[in-house]
DNA sequence: AGAAGTTGAGCAAACGTTTAACCAAAAGGA
DNA sequence: TCCTTTTGGTTAAACGTTTGCTCAACTTCT
């Protein structure tokens, strides 16, 4: 089947406030107040009602250009991800969403691949005024991006991010979040536990790498660097080459947390490669949740942070900035705690 | 920690074509007219270098609200996609980017939830001019948001959907993928295959089940409606009910078709809880390929789709239509075949 | 009745850009 | 020398809104 355009078909045009004021008998500025709505502006009852059929009959809508222009704003936040493949991306969308609908703005979302990175689209479009802020929702982060936002001192949060040239950033509490999952393979009965650790150059795969050494630490249990396996971002493949080199240790580990979704799905694959059964065998917390976890087999069992409540806070704390308001908010968001799945189980060696 | 914004760091005021043109001594259009590119400017060496020196080191950048207030373009695409989970919409998104970048648009992303549906959300901004044209990506769809769309006059396209109210859309060839995916377990030996239905309330899911009962015919084998199972859509549970039912008939099949991704992986579920091994006793076939589909085990066989051509194409129709150029293009796409990893295999009943 | 206040609406300017129309000065042609 | 053409710009208008100011016509008060 074809679809075929026809030439010269126009498209309707949008009628103006001039329009309305036409067809109503009255001048635009009249018009224009009494659409406002503002219950402030003094009109006799019969105009206003031969503005407000007017404007219905011709359909009219305010140019939002128009209106940008003069307000010096467009109401609108607009939302950078790396990876729109990414399971957590879609919770922290919806949270943005609804942090930026609730104050009145818009957000839009836009795939921020190479090209748009070499091209500094980000930049550009916030310099244009085609946005008002930016919020960038990223763990795969170039610095240049974030010093080329910095110098250009427009509005912008990172989410789930930290970077040292701004403070604008809102993260969850990724070292908590490690606590909890290795507290509860210890509380397993596990004393092997490896770690499969993002990369270290990222301060969220740093601070979850922290906790995992803190939550041993507070358990008595020494740390044992070869249990500790740095694997590539956000790619399964990675995370179950790491695993399989776990695996092949000497003194093998008999659960592992890995650092993210993606990693766990990878190590998974590797554990099962390996004939091991989980969670009988072995035992394995990720990071994140997503639909998915459910419908892998096992279920997993992770750690869920408050991704939505953290997009919510991004914009909000973005709006504050743009409305020039004063606001106190809460940087690093605690953990929602343990998601307790089919993918962990007691210790093999305590039987 | 906790992020303090102090009160009145006043943002940047961005600088116009007033200023460049006062620090460079030249009248605005000057400026304009340089800094649009066009070699067709006639203008003496030295006030063009003025005039960019002055740009660079205020750097300058042309309001967009104000271009497009005077073009009545903003070169902006909106897409809306109902579930962003859904691991389908990620590669038409790309898609859809792609298009319009190299058109020279730009494309956002609007998630399309109740509530946006029920503030015409769509339709408010399309007529308010905040954008060109609409692309609705979506498989869930309120046929209101089509009428609304039709009657409002303005451009927009759908994607991997129909409506009986436009032909404005671009789809996939459903059926073809549907035979595909049978004449593959066909091949393998398989006679008794059931098909997992998405509501049949949606063309995508009759072309579907057409395709099925095509291929069937195709081979000689007898229709059996026992064997056809509608599912709720976008929910794996759904698929993984569905399909349950369909291994408590009284014969039931050796193969399934799922009618998409989630109910494929719901139907998963079922097989193994049942205490079947796929591929050995049981072989399955989704539709639409994904990320996802390589890590789950076993690694799903599925039909896989052009989701990233359509969604360029959509791009390039919208395109199209708001520049005024007549086009012909292919509206229905074919897949792009079978991607066999491991839920399939030959039939045991061969043996 | 005259001054003061209120009501209802119009006029004009501005937001930043683009573009058509215009014009002085320099250059070229007879 | 005078007329025409080219060069290198300028002036003015327009896109659709919003908003401060103005102002006529009533109303109310003294």
């Amino acid at each position: 089947m074809v679809l075929e355009i026809p030439m010269g078909k126009r498209l309707p045009i949008p009628s103006t406030l001039k329009d309305v004021a036409n067809s109503a008998n009255v001048s635009i500025p009249i018009v224009s107040r009494v659409l406002s709505g503002n219950p402030e502006v003094r009109v006799s009852a019969d105009t206003r009602q031969r503005i407000l059929k007017a404007a219905k009959s011709l359909s009219y809508h305010p140019n939002a250009s128009a209106r940008s222009l003069k307000a010096k704003r467009t109401y609108t936040l607009a939302l950078f991800v790396p990876d729109v493949g990414n399971p957590v991306i879609p919770e922290i969308i919806r949270g943005v969403e609804a942090g930026a609908q609730s104050a009145g703005y818009a957000a839009f979302v836009s795939h921020l691949d190479e090209k748009a990175v070499s091209e500094q689209r980000y930049l550009t479009w916030l310099q244009e005024g085609r946005f008002d802020g930016l919020i960038l929702a990223t763990a795969r982060l170039e610095d240049s991006i974030v010093e080329d936002l910095v110098r250009s001192r427009r509005p912008f949060v990172l989410v789930n991010r930290r970077e040292s040239s701004t403070n604008m950033h809102i993260t969850v509490d990724d070292a908590a979040g490690a606590r909890i999952a290795i507290n509860h393979l210890v509380e397993l009965g596990h004393r092997r536990i490896a770690h499969l650790a993002g990369p270290l150059m990222f301060d969220t795969s740093l601070r979850r790498l922290q906790g995992y050494r803190q939550e041993l630490d507070a358990h008595g249990i020494a740390y044992d660097s070869s249990l500790v396996q740095e694997y590539s971002w956000q790619t399964w493949e990675g995370g179950k080459v790491a695993m399989k080199r776990l695996l092949q240790g000497k003194k093998p580990p008999t659960a592992v947390f890995a650092s993210n979704f993606m990693g766990a799905v990878g190590a998974l694959g590797a554990l099962k490669e390996f004939g091991l059964k989980i969670p009988e065998d072995f035992s394995l917390v990720g990071l994140h949740d997503s639909p998915i976890a459910e419908v892998i087999d096992p279920p997993l069992t992770v750690v869920k942070m408050p991704l939505h409540e953290m997009g919510r806070r991004a914009a909000e704390i973005l709006i504050n900035i743009l409305e020039d308001r004063p606001c106190v908010i809460p940087q690093v968001l605690t953990p929602e705690g343990l998601v307790m799945r089919k993918s962990t189980a007691p210790c093999r060696c305590l039987s």
